[in-house]
DNA sequence: GTGTAAAGTTAAATCGATTGCAAATACTAA
DNA sequence: TTAGTATTTGCAATCGATTTAACTTTACAC
């Protein structure tokens, strides 16, 4: 690999020392302005490139952050990922990128490549089984902080950036309600997952708001399955006194929902309303889609994150500052 | 920002000296095994993380692939990242990922970056309107390697690796001819697209491979827009003899267009098919969709892109080889 | 003309690791 | 025992930039 120029041909040629040349380059006021253009006007001439590893080693610092998600095909995620993107380079910092596809193992293997490279900051969303911080844990202790997003970790001690799960639960659970209907069936998310909970604690709070007695029958814990769902369904149907709306944990849940009506209570279509949480731009597309649907800013979550650790990164020196929470709103979409 | 443990730290406790340590981390031969389990242990029991910033400016070497796309919200260009990610880690690299989002000036920008950061090599989907390769040719010329992948670059000099778009126009035209269609309708990409015109020439071949006269009222340039779409239909569907089946370039297109039919000719829908480019797993949601879909492996396209990396990479020193360009075979999956 | 402050420049150390070559030690054969 | 070889280990230079402290030069006041 062919080495390219450096201060020292850049000293060379102007008979200086390197010293000056790299104050020069950086805009130090001890450097007459003299000096210092003519500094600038030869590298721009030989196309002079700092050396960024060199700077890295040096300074101890590499203006990048790390950023963690299960997977980049998932939009929530690619939002936030911009988000955090577009944070980064307004502050002159870039990311780097790496997806755990919800291993446990490969989420640490990464951690670590981030320990080695020296990232300033990570953001991370940690994968969905994970109840063990303590790979997350030794980041902060060399001094790298962490801010989470969507997934709240197990340990408290992290700075955390979601949106307002319970309150986009209630939107959803709310907006049904209004539309007249009282017996809602949620089909909630995993009952470890704290999203999960948060939004059927939304779910319950709309009904508690409204009156409305919470029937445990209706609620009903699903893995992302069409199958799962499906049952879960057909078993509520059943019921003497069967649901007449769904709030589902996310929209491809609503749209499996809405694929069961289809097939097994033709009727129920479109009579039938669904709410879910996510936002796919395709449901345009669609016939038959969720009536409404909570919108996460995820793209703000990553913005969010990111300026998070911009503030962690400043204070690093200072005295620790105890974890921040932060929720972000949601918003309800009704479909047209 | 505290400094960790350095080889140094090792060398003393263990009475060494640095060089030692660092020949026995690195597993070179002239170190006793002896020696080495010493040190490995040690270096385990201190937690010793190697410094990679200190490694990359020594060795002039980052073991980081740059990717450039311009948005990783496309699922095209979040599988190719996929596919080179996958590569890379399996070579023990990482991936710097950076959006141009279609912006000539943000590319060119993250180019710099590239070289000031000194990647290994640069897997690039270049920006649509691009056509001055200069900012490319100068990753060359410094000895970073450079690999195309989608959109073909003005200039041959690149190695290229797309999906074969002819082959899969000639797919997609071919299906609906033998579904007993002999008026088919083209919509296709802008003018100045390789894609679109190879898509195109793939369509003339299907119909010429059947002996059916090419007519050129069927064909009309469309750019992204739903408007454009619709007006095209409306014009051909007001033709004389107007066409009974679509080869529309993307999937999305297709969906306009069979919302188009929806709104203005019912009874065409279900009976006039499409074909288009693209995979989305969300058409199993669709009461209407495509009658089949051209699926472009770009995850293949990512892994092909990133070998093809790695073998410039390790003939960096070698004679220039001149550019490669490699076509991925499309795959026809018809839509129940 | 001397003294002192201000301005401009530079020498040299430093960051953490790698590596060619020299040096030290152990081992073998005569 | 000694020369000769093989095996280990250490010395020191190096990568490209930054930064502290020291040094030189200039400017100005008295």
């Amino acid at each position: 690999m062919k080495r390219g120029v450096t201060i020292k041909d850049i000293a060379r040629k102007l008979n200086m020392s390197v010293s000056t040349v790299s104050k020069a380059l950086n805009n130090d006021a001890t450097i007459s302005s003299l000096t210092s253009e003519r500094v600038k006007a030869l590298a721009l001439e030989l196309n002079y490139i700092p050396n960024e590893a060199a700077r890295h080693f040096k300074l101890n610092r590499t203006s990048t952050l790390g950023l963690i998600v299960p997977d980049i095909l998932d939009q929530y995620y690619a939002f936030a990922a911009n988000g955090v993107e577009a944070a980064a380079e307004e502050r002159g910092y870039h990311v780097m990128l790496a997806q755990s596809r919800e291993d446990e193992q490969k989420e640490e293997r990464i951690i670590d490549l981030m320990i080695r490279n020296r990232v300033d900051g990570v953001v991370a969303a940690i994968s969905k089984t994970r109840t063990d911080m303590a790979p997350y844990q030794k980041l902060l202790s060399i001094g790298i902080p962490v801010v989470c997003i969507g997934r709240e970790p197990a340990t408290p001690a992290f700075d955390f950036v979601s949106s307002d799960n319970m309150e986009g639960g209630r939107l959803a659970t709310d907006f049904l309600i209004r539309q007249g209907h009282r017996h809602i069936a949620h089909l909630r998310g995993p009952e470890g997952m704290r999203t999960g909970n948060a939004r059927y604690e939304g779910y319950k709070l709309a009904l508690e708001q409204h009156g409305i007695p919470l029937r445990e029958e209706l609620v009903e814990v699903v893995d992302f399955s069409r199958e799962h769902t499906e049952v879960a369904l057909a078993r509520m149907l059943a019921l003497e006194v069967p649901p007449t709306a769904v709030f589902a944990f996310k929209n491809y849940m609503a749209l499996d929902g809405i694929a069961f009506l289809k097939k097994y209570h033709p009727l129920l279509v479109g009579v039938m309303p669904f709410t879910g949480f996510g936002n796919l731009p395709i449901l345009d597309y669609l016939d038959h889609k969720p009536a409404a649907s909570i919108e996460e800013s995820s793209h703000e979550m990553g913005l969010e994150a990111a300026m998070q650790l911009f503030s962690r990164i400043r204070e690093r020196e200072g005295a620790e500052q105890s974890a921040r929470s932060i929720q972000l709103p949601c918003k309800l979409v009704v479909h047209v």
